[in-house]
DNA sequence: GTGTCATCATTGATACATCAATCAGATTTG
DNA sequence: CAAATCTGATTGATGTATCAATGATGACAC
């Protein structure tokens, strides 16, 4: 791992490149298929599976985006577009006036719980069906060690 | 890899969350990073690349959309956006009145060559100089079984 | 208690991806 | 050649991501 000396190999661009397209055809094929399975999109899938695992299906909207690691602003939006199609409701939260509560509503788990088992299958077939165990081993490695270089 | 009969686990699930977290935040760096160096957007640069590795500097927009497996409303829509900046430009095809040719400009040549060095070295320190060689050949065999498998 | 500052959440602007629709010009077929 | 069809490219609509700006409230110092 000989750091910052060599430039960039055209072996290791190759390599960036088709991470970067494989992962997005992946996320492709998993986007259509959450779609046909329940009508959501991976972002209100993400919302929805956030929501669900809070405490009596509601949050503050900020304690929703620090778990989901996703801007305030961005969540707004999100929320916005998906409380307009009933999949979650907007409260005012009882213990400070600025703050909002998220809540789920009825539409929203249901949509979730349809769409949670097809998903799950549909990262089996897509992805991991295509692993060995060996090869499974190999990538969580990987990922630990990209994680660990970016967070350095 | 016994195919389609176990569940997905979460072990498996949690190695694909990993995934699509760390590429996107690999992306994230990159983009930010290119954007600092050369005000290109990772669309802009496809592009840009795409167009300076054509004859000419120059294509028709529909073989453009097909090098670089775009959707060709997609590229239109890109396009525009980068005439308006100057990055590139449309000419009418003088063999098909109904065809359009991209031609990169002078402002998109300096962006881009302004951009690449960069760019390679931004991938280097964030993505390649994480991993060891074993890794490296790892990622590759595991990009390779997981295209092969979406191909299938 | 009032002024200052931080925080919660939303909004608007811009860029981007995807889909369906459109339109002009080529091609085919009878 | 005329009608039907196909193709190249653009456009508009919608959903999404990011950034900067805003408004309202809370917290703290004095």
């Amino acid at each position: 791992m000989v750091v910052g000396r060599r430039r960039l190999s055209v072996g290791e661009l190759g390599v960036w490149r088709g991470l970067v397209d494989t992962t997005d055809e992946l996320r492709r094929r998993l986007s259509v298929q959450l779609a046909e399975d329940s009508g959501l999109s991976p972002a209100d899938y993400r919302v929805l599976l956030a929501l669900s695992e809070a405490e009596g299906k509601r949050s503050r909207s900020s304690r929703l985006a620090e778990q989901m690691e996703w801007e305030r602003s961005r969540l707004s939006h999100q929320l916005g577009r998906m409380e307009k199609r009933g999949l979650i409701r907007r409260e005012d939260c009882a213990t400070d006036s600025r703050g909002a509560e998220v809540v789920l509503s009825e539409e929203g788990a249901d949509a979730f719980r349809r769409a949670t088992a097809p998903h799950a299958k549909a990262i089996k077939k897509h992805f991991a069906d295509a692993l060995t165990p060996a090869q499974f081993d190999a990538l969580e490695d990987i990922l630990q060690s990209l994680e660990r270089h970016l967070r350095r």
